[in-house]
DNA sequence: GGTTTAATGCTACTTAAGTAGTTTTACTTC
DNA sequence: GAAGTAAAACTACTTAAGTAGCATTAAACC
């Protein structure tokens, strides 16, 4: 929720990365996608430009704070989303999990993208200015094209919450968040288990009250079991004709 | 509207290029955002590998026909869309336009992306192989940067559709169009004009009859005078009022 | 164990979006 | 200029999403 409450960017902790080859800026810059298959010793190179970032939990921060840099997250989740300040809404685009890195469009474009970062809980990451990250992208184009699969695949996902908010109503929208996080095992919802109605509500673009609404009419209908803050799926073939409007 | 009425797919007329500098082939290379300064002869043997294609108003096509082919327009309006079988409601995700081109996602990823496409006149275009185009991208690693640009802006696109969509009733969805493809000096839009009331809500994510109720509310208030597929804007003013939710 | 806080559950109400169906208007075509 | 067609205009109705406010429950913290 912004104003940022209670917590804000001034807590965040910023360590300069030990240099090594076992480093955590190391590990998680060499198992990343973007850097995947480099050289070990431009890997250290690009390491050492790292710094170490940790946010509190609910630490919020916005794209002015942050276009001068990019991010690689190392553990936690970061919420990016936008907020609508006459009714205090909030739409959540990504979820960025481990790997993950923000913010792609400021790196490729000085556009004034106007976006918000929270953290869910406790997250780490590492940052490099925005200026060293072009300077990497002109001396090594194959980062281009990962990035281009990383902006591809963030497309297609907003296009995914763009045609469910347009064709389908909140039960199926539901419906539909709930089974792309399904562990089909376990029956259970990972990833997003833990959050609250009302950023169960953010992710489909819907109010906490609506969400609940018909969180209980799924209970009633015996296809959800519903505990604090988590989801078990009862009924899959109701839950699935429920995903397309009945 | 699909399934495609009338006009469909084989109607399209493909031409081989002809050849030298002075084509139209070579000249749309030679001007896109894509090859811009790349060497002549470069440009040349691109141009070469191009075929031109037309396809008649009306022509409708989805992935499937067209996710080995890459494609450049030369002139014409082609529409981009989703559509929801059971309601019969389309989604315009894109119009693209003289030296757009599509589909990016297909040339970057394997991946399943369904979408459909109609064109709202005569749409020239010019189309080669995907493989063709992945192999420059390994020869031309400039190809890559440029796509994430395009991409890129995509993606802005319908991320601020997504936010209309969620904190915008369609009075403000509506003026937030019309503002977007405003010709300051004339009043009147521009790209858009001639749309139909329904297709001008498949841009904002509504149905042709709430469309046109809007429409009917902002003559009588005096903010725009509308006649048959032509929109021009009286009170400025008020427009941006109701871009905002009042 | 008692207090505080946050999340969930529930009721009642308002409103705007969507839908269906009809009428009117304007453009096209022969 | 008459006929046919497509777009736009209008009326009436239904429904679900959003909102407000309060009650209840569970977790967190002294």
């Amino acid at each position: 929720m912004l104003p940022p409450a209670g917590l804000s960017f001034s807590n965040c902790v910023i360590m300069k990365l030990k240099g090594g080859a076992n480093g955590i800026g190391y590990n998680t810059i060499s198992n990343n996608i973007l850097f995947k298959d480099f050289d070990q010793n431009i890997l250290s190179d690009i390491a050492s430009n790292f710094v170490e970032e940790t946010w509190p939990a609910h630490t919020c921060s916005n794209c002015s704070n942050l276009k001068y840099k990019f991010h690689i997250i190392i553990s936690g989740r970061l919420k990016v989303f936008q907020t609508d300040k006459e009714t205090g809404r909030e739409f959540t685009l990504f979820l960025l999990i481990q790997n993950q890195f923000f913010d792609v469009i400021s790196l490729v474009d000085n556009c004034n993208h106007k976006i918000y970062y929270e953290s869910l809980e406790k997250v780490k990451m590492l940052s490099t200015p925005t200026i060293t990250m072009r300077k990497w992208l002109k001396m090594y184009p194959r980062l281009n094209e990962r990035l281009l699969t990383y902006v591809s695949q963030q497309l297609l996902s907003v296009e995914d919450y763009a045609v469910n908010h347009t064709f389908f109503d909140i039960p199926a929208r539901l419906a539909r968040l709930i089974l792309k996080n399904l562990n089909h095992k376990s029956q259970k919802l990972e990833y997003i288990n833990d959050l609250s109605n009302e950023e169960i509500a953010n992710l489909i673009g819907s109010t906490r009250a609506v969400v609940n609404r018909h969180f209980q009419d799924f209970k009633k209908e015996g296809i959800l079991k519903i505990g604090r803050k988590e989801v078990e799926v009862i009924n899959l073939p109701l839950l699935l004709k429920k995903a397309t409007n009945q």
